[in-house]
DNA sequence: CGTAGTCTTGAGTATCCTCAACGAGGGTGG
DNA sequence: CCACCCTCGTTGAGGATACTCAAGACTACG
């Protein structure tokens, strides 16, 4: 298994999000074991058992595959308070991997988590619900990559992640992952990101403070 | 709500696919309600309240959305056995409509699967399960946009359309949706996906009986 | 037989990818 | 401290790919 490095033994518990039962994420909480990741870390690899179900509770991972011709694809990012790792298959078909250092992932072994959903009702619903948001992110994701144009997909992709990112929509935007992360996460080339943004910049529909930090100026003009 | 016009009482059952427990799906069916749909009959529309969980029975249904531009985008192709519909939210987001005439669905009013999932372990399972797979389903098709030419977008939707349809390996394919809806499963235009289709005949990679009925000949050559 | 919807093919154009070069920043080692 | 390397990000030029517009063939259906 690659975790293990740099356990830690307590740490913040991820933010509520929504209107989740507070009580049945604190359940299951309390049998989470917590990591930290240095960026770049396998959070879990492709061909591994299906041993545990994932949130990430600070930072951010990618989840990705690799094409037989190498070209990477990134399925889905994966930021705080995002449940990842469902299946009820016996192996993995991505890698999960850390965007930044000091990512902290808690893990949450499955049969645990199963012999307590079929007694708490609470957390069946929970589980149930973290799937289906799992569910709505994928489609939302599949309608960006639907985008016709390269600044069609990086907008899109900008309000994505304003949205998903519990600060307010006035402060800008982090975006921890690299230029290459976004564009094996859109299918387009790094020169064509690079592009776009600059573009988007001249255009005066985002303002950009530093490389990572963007800030939306024109949310409608975007997606 | 949309169904309700082509209602009828006794239909065969869904197929069993995988190692599901039979006996949950059993439990599930007694509760289902039936109705065939005629080609572009509206199954659940946007904006609906999410009241419902869905299976196909027979047939083919497509769920999509359009674009402020007035372009359409098909997320999803539900086959015999996919069920769909989940969410936790209260309304829905997307259109499904059926593809093909007599295409029968299976509706299950939610608070009543909920409630039997919170009594029957089995289907509590049978419901996590078939979210899982909604969302391996789904990642696979973000692969398949991931892909970098038209030829490979085409080629890795056919092999999905070939492993998602039961039929043998060595019988030819029969895609109910037409050129058009192949293109906005894509996001390609019409005229393209002819073309590839053409391409990859002459290429000896696949063989057409008719306009729908498509042999693979070359899987790996497709992928 | 005509009509509407679907599918295919062609020609020209816009978009994006590839290849290439360069600048900025961070870390390492002399 | 500075030179060096490495990764990351940006920009430019040329070429390949897919889109748009247009027209024609095929099918189903009244």
């Amino acid at each position: 298994m690659q975790l293990g490095f740099h356990d830690s033994p307590a740490l913040q518990p991820p933010p509520l999000s929504g209107e989740r039962s507070p009580t049945a994420l604190e359940t299951i909480e309390a049998l989470a074991v917590r990591h930290i990741c240095r960026r770049g870390d396998l959070i879990y690899g492709r061909d591994d058992p299906v041993e545990c179900w994932y949130s990430i509770v600070s930072g951010m991972a990618r989840k990705s595959t690799v094409f037989q011709d190498g070209r990477r694809r990134i399925v889905d990012f994966l930021m705080p308070g995002d449940f990842f790792g469902f299946s009820s298959r016996e192996l993995r078909y991505f890698d999960v991997e850390a965007v930044t250092d000091d990512t902290v992932v808690a893990t949450y072994a499955r049969p645990e988590i199963e012999r307590l959903a079929a007694v708490e009702l609470d957390v069946n619903r929970l589980v149930r619900d973290l799937a289906c948001e799992s569910i709505s992110r994928l489609q939302t994701r599949i309608l960006i990559l639907g985008r016709v144009t390269a600044l069609k997909k990086v907008g899109a992709f900008l309000v994505e992640m304003a949205d998903r990112s519990c600060s307010r929509p006035e402060l800008p935007v982090v975006l921890s992952m690299s230029r290459y992360d976004i564009a094996d996460y859109l299918a387009l080339s790094v020169e064509t990101v690079s592009r776009a943004i600059t573009h988007l910049q001249r255009r005066g529909r985002i303002a950009l403070h530093g490389k990572h930090a963007i800030q939306l100026l024109d949310r409608d003009g975007l997606g």
